[in-house]
DNA sequence: TTTGTAATGGAACGAACGTTCTAAAATAAA
DNA sequence: TTTATTTTAGAACGTTCGTTCCATTACAAA
């Protein structure tokens, strides 16, 4: 009786991701929507609920699976400074390949639904105050390494590099030169030293 | 025969301003717009044009104004730290204050209207450059007087600064801890020493 | 092969969009 | 006061918005 899908709701789902992560949450359309994603209207209305409920499914697809990637390259990367040149170099890098310019979908809905959508402001808070602990418990990990002096407060340096990357994100969507910025993400580091 | 204006088109221009500055460009409607500014649709296209005329227009007031205001700062501030720290908690200060959390109007519309709008990516660009202009110069200016160890990278140092305080108008708009804050730019600044 | 659900294309909905227009009211200059 | 222009309120334009609905087609399960 049940049937199976003939779609893959995550493909789909990603490709949903890919257009609000470029446009925005009120610069797409649901024509734009249904153009792009290679189901049909009903079926988008069916899966999905409407453009906002869309729009949150799309968003937690992007926390998680840039969550889940950040949580490996943490763990795997014993050298904690190398461990952030790489996660601040992949954004540099990502700036330089990627065509459209997305940015980061956190920094964009951040500025773009930051005043006015009180729920979104929730996940946002929730999502800053998660990926912050990850720089500081990575930083913590340092410290006990011995990497980094045990003087140095694990709280403040994480604040202040998350405060770097998501600056990092506004700056490479206006113009990127990847030398000059890898020279100051170098020097920014050098805090950790 | 030319009459005198009946309404301050700079006053109107403010308005227009804060309003696409709170809720950005698309968000905005030219129904908020006519609701807020206190003068009438017609005269609304009649003296700005279109919503996208008024748009850059209010955006280019935004610019000049706080371009006026930070090189009044930097002019008048002979120590560079002081100055940076105080720019940066300028931005800490009004983000506790502003009821609307309406963080940098210029990072805003980077996140917006990158990609897509060309002429503003154009504009944006050239802002950016205006801007770390200003901070590389008044970090040379730190390194004649002697305030900054003449070894360091002006332009490295300038565009760290930039960056850092373009994240800082984001991750405020999410939530604000002035006195965190307030440590993470004063820890940050020590790359000046 | 039959059966019931999934997916489709496309029409249709009311609402809101940016913009233009008109005719009346207000007001500064002559 | 007369005159010329600005400002006004509001209707109206065509378009697009998000959403719902429906008849048809496609297809997996029985």
């Amino acid at each position: 009786m049940p049937r199976t899908k003939q779609f893959c709701e995550e493909e789909v789902l990603k490709k949903a991701m890919e257009l609000f992560w470029e446009k925005g949450f009120h610069a797409t359309s649901m024509q734009d929507l249904v153009s792009h994603l290679g189901i049909n209207r009903a079926s988008l209305y069916d899966t999905y609920g409407g453009k906002e409920a869309l729009f949150n499914k799309a968003f937690d697809h992007y926390r998680k699976t840039t969550g889940v990637w950040l949580e490996e390259l943490f763990r795997t990367e014993p050298s904690v400074k190398l461990g952030f040149k790489k996660l601040f170099e992949t954004a540099i890098n990502e700036a330089v390949t990627d065509e459209f310019r997305k940015g980061c979908f956190v920094v964009n809905t951040t500025t773009e639904l930051i005043p006015g959508t009180k729920k979104m402001q929730e996940t946002l808070v929730a999502h800053k105050k998660q990926i912050e602990n990850l720089f500081i418990g990575y930083i913590q990990k340092g410290i006990h390494n011995g990497e980094i002096t045990s003087s140095k407060n694990a709280q403040e340096l994480g604040l202040m590099l998350y405060t770097l990357y998501n600056g990092l994100r506004v700056v490479t969507k206006v113009d990127v030169d990847p030398e000059k910025l890898k020279s100051v993400v170098a020097s920014s580091l050098s805090v950790l030293d």
